[in-house]
This record gives structure tokens, sequence and C-alpha cells, in this order.
RNA sequence: AGGGGUAUAGCCAAACGGUAAGGCAACGGCCUCUGACGCCGUCAUCUCUUGGUUCGAAUCCAGGUACCCCUGCCA
């Protein structure tokens, strides 16, 4: 654990100080929290900010955390959302266990509530339009007024919610509201619509249904009846909680959950609404939903990011009521700490030009060994080969060097890593005066160390692959898909700022032979270079496709 | 006749009437066969603001200011 996890695991937030002293009142005996997703989507990285909350909060008090589909919309639910957000809390690394809920589940005994409701004369069929309705509610300061269809009789109302669910209206012509407050303050109590007629199927109960309940009816009530203590959701519910109170207190509920609400998170550099992911990827802006640049858990599990530095990331930020911007390079730092630790070294060069090493013998080729990390030696080392012709980056070589550089130039030496210090003695130019090939001369006693014969220290260390050995792979460059840190600010269409350089494509990289058989899930650390992995779609045994995860942290090219 | 929230460093964030944790970033320096990693050090006389209570206030009280959420038959 790092010093960091550390002080992170030990912080204290504001949900964790009340699960504390309601354990302590003997309020609760255990913790319930649930993790309440629609499947209208695929999860992103702000999911995963309530996932780890909700299991995070349930693993460190000893309690449960339940998986509860909050299906009560068939128009925009499909099955597909149900398999991927499974998918993605397992990858994240949690556990519902037995805990697999449906919302849709309790429509039986949520339609015996409303009935309650209309017997109790607290719950009225309403026939006015959507319009009406709208128009009836009044506005943020000025009171609405009351449907004629208020007063209806219990019986009226009774058998009229019967034919709703029988499919005798057609959609949109009724709806079942409770009767609280037209003049309430708090909109969401100016008589809230409870269920709707639609007339189509849904993705877990079929056909069954030709009504379904509101999120507002169906929310704190399937809370109750799975036992859930603490309802965790995020702020903008918050107008909601007299509401979800309110049924609590009018309905013979099995239990009493309570609603708290946390800081939704941004990040900063994309943009997290669903829609405008959605539109990311019909206008084709991103390759799908998994494209390795997106905020949803699909695109960062296939660009590489290790679901535990996701963890520690959500840990990391905390747990608020006020609304923060985390920046990515925050999420960045998490994933390079992880992989840092984790990730096999290996050398890669990802924009080639040949070095001929002139005082090496032609067809002789050298077997070395390669620390797979450098401070962990029970990672092992590897087989790289030494030959006369080697690959290095073009950006390692300067002509005529830069204040600052010390990699290679025409006189200067660097050492190779894992091999030989070699002098540039040469650039090859073609006719238009573009570098086509280096040569130079390695010096026979310098594999261990950064020293020379006559004991000077070389400054540079530079990344190389035997010409001879090497693979040749393509490379996937990302960076931040929008250039502006909040695309979404109101006002301005965030496609505006979309980064036109958000993705590079290298076809023609140099890799160590020992990447040709690498398995497709290990993440390595090209050195120099950042951490990679083989892309999981596209990456194939011949035709190798891999993805830069992140870089290194690199105070040379920020400086500049 | 509006209501509900939130303000602590560049970004997060702790503190619960006892004298401003921690992380990231930044800036110095050390180490290094990755300009990586690691290590050492610096970084709020002060908590949006104005008053008040108190021996003592980021914490309590009163008044301002700024920003966020709420007028779906979405969640």
């Amino acid at each position: 654990m790092t010093s960091s996890e550390q002080a992170a695991a030990t912080s204290n937030n504001f949900l964790k100080t009340i699960i504390d002293e309601d354990l302590k009142s003997g309020k609760h005996s255990s913790v319930v929290t649930r993790f309440p997703p629609e499947p209208n989507g695929y999860l992103h990285i702000g999911h995963a900010k309530s996932i780890c909350i909700n299991f995070g909060l349930a693993r460190e008090f000893g309690g449960r955390c339940h998986l509860r589909f909050d299906d009560t919309n068939p128009a925009k639910e499909e099955q597909e959302y149900i398999d991927s957000i499974k998918e993605s809390v397992r990858w994240l690394g949690f556990d519902w266990g037995e805990h697999l809920y449906y919302a849709s589940d309790n429509f039986e005994q949520l339609y015996q509530w409303a009935v309650y409701l209309i017997e109790q004369g607290k719950a009225y069929v309403e026939d006015l339009s959507g319009d009406e309705i709208r128009a009836y509610r009044g506005t943020l300061t000025e009171p609405g007024k009351e449907s004629p269809f208020r007063s209806r009789s219990v019986e009226e109302n009774l058998d009229l919610f019967s034919r709703m669910r029988a499919g005798e209206f057609p959609d949109g012509t009724r709806v079942l509201r409770a009767k609280i407050d037209m003049a309430s303050p708090n909109m969401s109590l100016r008589d809230p619509v409870l269920y709707r007629i639609l007339h189509v199927p849904h993705p877990h109960v079929g056909d069954a249904w030709k009504i379904y309940p509101m999120y507002d009816f169906a929310h704190g009530q399937t809370d109750a009846i799975e036992g859930i203590t603490h309802s965790i959701c995020t702020l903008e519910f918050e107008s909601h909680k007299p509401l979800y109170e309110w049924f609590l207190d009018n309905l013979p509920v099995p239990a009493r959950p309570r609603q708290y609400e946390f800081a939704r998170l941004n990040l900063t550099y994309t943009v997290m609404s669903k829609r405008k992911l959605q539109e990311l990827v019909q206008l084709g802006t991103v390759s799908g939903w998994d494209d390795p640049r997106m905020p949803t858990l699909a695109g960062i599990r296939r660009r590489g990011y290790p679901p535990a530095a996701v963890r520690a990331f959500c840990e990391l930020i905390g747990v608020g009521r006020s609304d923060s911007w985390i920046d990515v390079s925050i999420l960045e730092e998490c994933v390079r700490a992880d992989l840092n630790e984790s990730a096999p070294r290996a050398m890669a060069v990802l924009r080639p030009i040949k070095l001929v090493i002139d005082n090496y013998p032609a067809g002789q080729s050298e077997e070395m060994q390669a620390a797979n990390h450098p401070q962990k030696p029970e990672m092992g080392s590897r087989s790289i080969y030494f030959t006369r012709e080697i690959w290095i980056d073009a950006d390692d070589f300067m002509e005529t060097p830069s204040k600052g550089f010390h990699r290679l130039s025409v006189g200067g030496e660097v050492k190779l890593r894992n091999g030989y210090i070699v002098k540039c003695t040469g650039a090859v130019k073609d006719e238009q005066g573009n570098i086509v090939e280096l040569h130079g001369e390695y010096d026979p006693a310098s594999r261990e160390g950064i020293h020379t014969a006559d004991g000077r220290k070389v400054k540079g260390v530079i990344h190389w692959v035997s010409a001879a050995h090497a693979v040749t792979a393509e490379v996937r460059l990302f960076d931040r898909l929008f250039s502006d840190p909040s695309p979404d600010r109101g006002g301005i269409d965030y496609k505006q700022f979309l980064n036109p350089g958000s993705v590079e494509t290298l076809l023609e990289c140099k890799l160590e032979t020992s990447l040709a058989g690498a398995d497709i899930e290990t993440r390595y650390q090209f050195e120099r270079m950042g951490y990679f992995r083989q892309d999981p779609k596209d990456s194939q045994p011949g035709k190798l496709v891999f993805n830069r995860i992140v870089t290194l942290r690199d105070v040379w090219t920020t400086k500049k």
C-alpha cells in the first residue's frame, strides 16, 4: 500500500461517520447498501465512484451491498445493458453474491401499495393531459392548482386504476398521482405521478405489465423490501427525499431505509452525460462505447486501466457534498502507481530510425538478459539480442542537440539500455536532407554501468531493439478526448472542444522479440515510453496492436 | 410564495469549541543503466464575507455574497 492509499484508507467521510454512529447506537446491527443503476446505457467512471462507495462501505463495515436494476422505464432499457453493467461491476472487483435484484420483481407489491394509497384517499387517477398537468403544477415561485380529477371517489379510482393495469387505455391518457400538496414549495410534492401507462415490453418481466411505476414510487419501497439501511445516491435526488419519506410514512413497508446524498464525480477533459457519450458513438467520433478514449468502464478497461487503480482513485478523491472537479491527471497518476509496481518492463521503438554499429561484426548476435523490473528481481528477466543494426527512436536523436538534451547526437554517446555504450559517428541523409540512417561505434567494455573505458559517465540512456529480431506492431497513442478542461460547461457545444489528436496510430513500431508471444492481458511498461497493453479486440498473434494506457511522467518534455 | 444544498491552498479533502491532517500539482535537492521509480525539503498566521457570542471559533449565532439542484407521464 502506498502512502497515498494509506492516507485515503484512513480518511473519514460523512457517510462513514453516519454509519459508524448508527452501528454504535444500535439503530442498525449491520449495514446494507445497494448500487441501483437503470439498465439504459453503459456505466462510466462516475458510476465507479458510486460502486466503490456502496460496495466499499458494505465491505468496510462488514455488511452487504446489493446490485439492483432500477428498471422502471422499459422504454429505455435493454438486456444488453443489464449484461454489461454486471460485467463492469465484476471487473471493478465487486461481488453482489446472491443479492442481485430488479425493481421490477416488486411490481406486484408496488401495485398493491398503490391500491392501498387509493383506498386511503391518498392517490387518484388523473385524466389531465401531460401539458395540462404541467400547467397545473405551477412554477418555482407560484403554487400549483388542484386537478379537477383530484376528488374522484375511491371506487372510481380503484376501477380506473385496475383498468389501466388491464391495458384498456392508450399510452398517455391517464396516470396515477399521489394526493399530497399542490402548493408545496418542493415541486416533487405537488401530486407526483406514481404510474404511467406504457404498452411496452420489459426486458426483465416481459409483457406482464401495461403500467409502470415511476422512480419515486419504486425506489424507497424497494429499498425497504430489500432491507437497505443506507440508500446512497447523488445530490440531484436531494429534493426527492421528502417524497421518498412520504411513501415510507404512508405505506405499510417492512423497514425504514434512509437516503443520503453525495456529490457526483466530475472529471476534467471529458464528458460524462449519457446523451453526449451516445452522441460521440453515433457520430463515429469514437469507435464505440468501449473506445479506449471513452470514460466508460468498458473503455478504460479496454484501454488497460487496472481495476485496482480505479478503486484507488475513488478512495483518493473522497466523498463529499460540494460540487467538485477532479483533474484526470489524478486518475492517470493512480494508474501509473499501480502499473509501476506490477508491469514487466520491455523495450519498444515507436518511431524507428536505424543505427548501424560499424565496429560490430555483421551477422553476429549476442543474447543478453534484461531484468523485467528494476526493483523486483523476483520478476525475473528475459533475453534480448544485440546485433550490428538496431532500431532507436527518432526522438532520441538530434543532429545538433539543444541545450539539456542528453540523448544521441553526432559525435555524442549514450548508453543503450541493457546493452553497450555507443558513440554516434554520422548521419546519412537522402536528397531532401532527411536523416535516414545513423552510424556509430560501440564500446565492448561497457556492458555494465554507464561509465566509459576512460571513466567518464554518459548522461543518456536510451531504449533500442535489434533490427534482425524486432517484431513489427501497430501502436495506438491516446490523448484526451477534449482539449478543454470542462467541455460540457453550459452554453457552448461541447463538440467544438474535441481534440483532433486524441489518437495517433503508429504502424511500424519495432518491439523486442519477447513481446511476440505476449499475453493479451499483460500490461507492460515500454521503458521510457509509458504503459501499454494489447488491444483485446484488434490484436492478433501475427498482427499485434498495442494501446498506450498512460505515459510515464516526463519532466524533460513537459519542461521544454 | 419559492424551496433545498454547498463554500477550507492551483485541484480534491480532514477537522465535530482547544489553536488548520493527508493526497495530487508546483518548487528546490539527492539517487538512478528508464529525464521513470524512490528519497529529503518547501508550500493556508488561516477556513467566501461582515458582524456577534466565547478565555478560545473553520466549527456556535445573525446578516450578506457566489455557485449547484428542483417546474419529465426520465432515473
